[in-house]
DNA sequence: TAAAACTTTCAATAATATTTGAAAGTTTAA
DNA sequence: TTAAACTTTCAAATATTATTGAAAGTTTTA
């Protein structure tokens, strides 16, 4: 396989698991590219790039400068603004994880949380039972999986290669 | 708040949930009824529960049984099938983690290795090594996850408290 | 074998999410 | 202060994905 053909098939490639894990498909796409590019890329060169309008590169270079994968950079004596990617990709993991938590795991910890306090009537005692007994299996698993995330997220490399000794043993 | 309004709750927000994690809400909603609902179920109640068209139904109650998630049940002299909902959530999450991996993760693993194999010409020479490297330090990610997902998908409840423990110490 | 009871399929439709591009906004240089 | 260079916004258009429901398929019963 030819270089360009190797990372025109990296883009797309992650662009589809992007959107299967619910980052839009462009914004993975120009993840992307910078992950395998060492240049500064202006959003012009993004356009370019992946053949995508001026707004949708405008929007997704936001949102992944949001997310803490891009940084914005400048060149001297130049105007336009240029953005580099983080190319480490266990800070990108750590990364994508805050950001599930933030957006996915809290409210639904929240959810659970009102979900423990419903009122039960004379008729219902049992099923009310049987009702808060679940949300709570499942507020309990989801803390867990929470707070496990959080170590990931804010540990490094090393830690994460002696954990995965520990598992493995 | 009401039982009835806390379940109807739950099962909106695991269907949101759900369409954020690449599951289409209408199958998240289905298992979600299933996991507060103890007794069995037909199609046709699914339909009335959720409100939805007998074709979805059947497709989603079919994806869920392929996912593991829903059993297929009867009951005696009934020609009806019926479904029964897993209700570990920590069975749940290793069915989920298990379909992940076949969809996503090894697809992915296997780009990464064809990748690796881009040849390299006397103008590029240097800018393809830089991609291999970064493909590789890609996949060297996505493997250990991968085998740390593996161990996960293949324990028990005890085994993920032992192993939170040690992480969090 | 017929027909009732039920399940599955899939083309058409609807709902949702993404993308475009032109206009408005902002910053810088002269 | 003006105009050029650049960035942002957002309503409309497009593309994608999910849903419907009627027809076809299957299984069971009589």
């Amino acid at each position: 396989m030819e270089l360009k053909e190797a990372k025109e098939k990296f883009i797309q490639s992650w662009g589809n698991l992007g959107s299967n894990w619910g980052v839009n498909k462009t914004m993975a796409q120009i993840h992307a590219l910078f992950l395998i590019t060492d240049d500064l890329l202006s959003a012009e060169e993004v356009m370019e790039e992946l053949q995508i309008s001026r707004g949708n590169a405008n929007m997704n270079i936001r949102a992944l400068i949001e997310w803490g994968l891009l940084y914005k950079e400048s060149i001297k004596g130049e105007r336009k603004e240029y953005f580099r990617g983080e190319k480490d990709i266990w800070v990108v993991a750590r990364r994508v994880i805050q950001m599930r938590q933030r957006q996915e795991i809290n409210p639904m910890i929240n959810v659970l949380g009102e979900l423990k306090e419903v009122k039960s009537t004379e008729t219902n005692k049992e099923e009310a039972a049987k009702f808060i007994q679940q949300i709570k299996s499942i507020e309990s698993f989801t803390l867990s999986a929470d707070r496990m995330f959080s170590k990931v997220a804010n540990s490094d490399e090393k830690w994460f290669w002696k954990i995965l000794m520990k598992l493995m043993s």
